[in-house]
DNA sequence: ATTTTAAAAAAACACATGTTATATAATATA
DNA sequence: TATATTATATAACATGTGTTTTTTTAAAAT
């Protein structure tokens, strides 16, 4: 055996993690990683075979932050917990999170097409939502789901009214969700 | 007097906006514009001071595009039509859109801040959206300002349904669009 | 026709970055 | 204790980029 490790493979995913959240995925150096942890690159390269394989468990780490983020929102109201947890990403990680929409729209994709039909099934257990036929539960989503991401981008780049806080964010979004189920219902109605 | 000019600095922002629509905006170097264009990177420097200069420039150039979209939209219905020219500029100009909304919110923050009491004039005199208050036009006009938003990102980075088209994402921005208004016309009966 | 001038090309410089090759040193094992 | 192993450090290499310097060249002025 040789001497002891001093840099893990976690250790360097954090450092790099902290760089991103701060500059930028795209800032992302070998050297500024050693450099943070006070190492050489040799350490990186142990660990990892090259800087694709590097971005690839960074983009790994950043999903699972996002979804303990997910497992700690938990009113029981499965797509406002959704909205809520993504929004709290977007406030928390605001660099990561443009990076994250822009680069990896692919990833997010394949992720989606999954959570979808979980979602729709959620949903119909939700009183609130009791009558819907599932092609108008889609569109519902679907409308929330593209407000959460503009109101998360809005958040991330500062492009809401500078009083705007967390809370307000939320309100809505919130506020929102009530308008499009409440005109769902109207359409309902007229069915 | 020296010889002909045979590369004009409108002539090196079009080849720099080529390549940002294909690549993206970090992807312009000078050489990539020299090679494309059939020069070296000598024309560049004498039409602009530094690579700073010429981002400037492509900048201006890529919301002077924006705005001709929005110019063309023009059905009388200001909100209506903003959201519709932002959708399109992101369809058709999808990877420099990302790149703007991602890179420069600053900038959008400006143009907003200026947009929104020109917008908020113009809501006044639709008659769709007669007897709302100042602060409830304000919160209309910034919901659907967010599912433009998020709708035109979704849009750009290929996030929607793969069957959705150009007419579906224009049909659930203005069915959102009447969802928040008649919602909040409903809440106005409650006052 | 010659000279001047400015545009463009070619080459060079400085620097950042990914990566690899080599050297050093700490630890387990014989 | 001596040796082998291997984590780490150091240094070097290749490449890409912005920028500057030098050279070439074509048009205009004389």
């Amino acid at each position: 055996m040789g001497p002891k490790v001093k840099f893990t493979r976690e250790q360097i995913i954090d450092t790099a993690f902290e760089i991103a959240q701060i500059e930028g995925i795209d800032s992302i150096t070998m050297r500024k990683i050693a450099e943070k942890m006070g190492s050489s690159v040799a350490p990186i390269y142990v660990n990892f075979k090259n800087v694709d394989e590097l971005n690839k468990a960074l983009i790994e780490r950043i999903i699972s932050i996002s979804r303990q983020l997910l497992m700690e929102e938990n009113t029981g109201n499965p797509f406002r917990d959704m909205g809520n947890a993504s929004l709290r990403f977007a406030i928390e990680y605001s660099v990561i999170f443009r990076d994250l929409v822009i680069k990896n729209g692919k990833y997010m994709q394949g992720y989606d097409e999954k959570m979808m039909p979980v979602l729709i099934e959620e949903m119909q257990k939700d009183p609130e939502l009791k009558g819907f036929t599932t092609d108008e539960l889609k569109t519902i989503l679907l409308k929330m789901k593209i407000f959460q991401l503009g109101i998360s981008i809005m958040a991330a780049s500062s492009l809401l009214p500078k009083e705007y806080n967390k809370q307000d964010m939320m309100d809505i979004l919130s506020s929102t969700a009530d308008d499009v189920i409440m005109s769902a219902k109207l359409r309902r109605g007229l069915r």
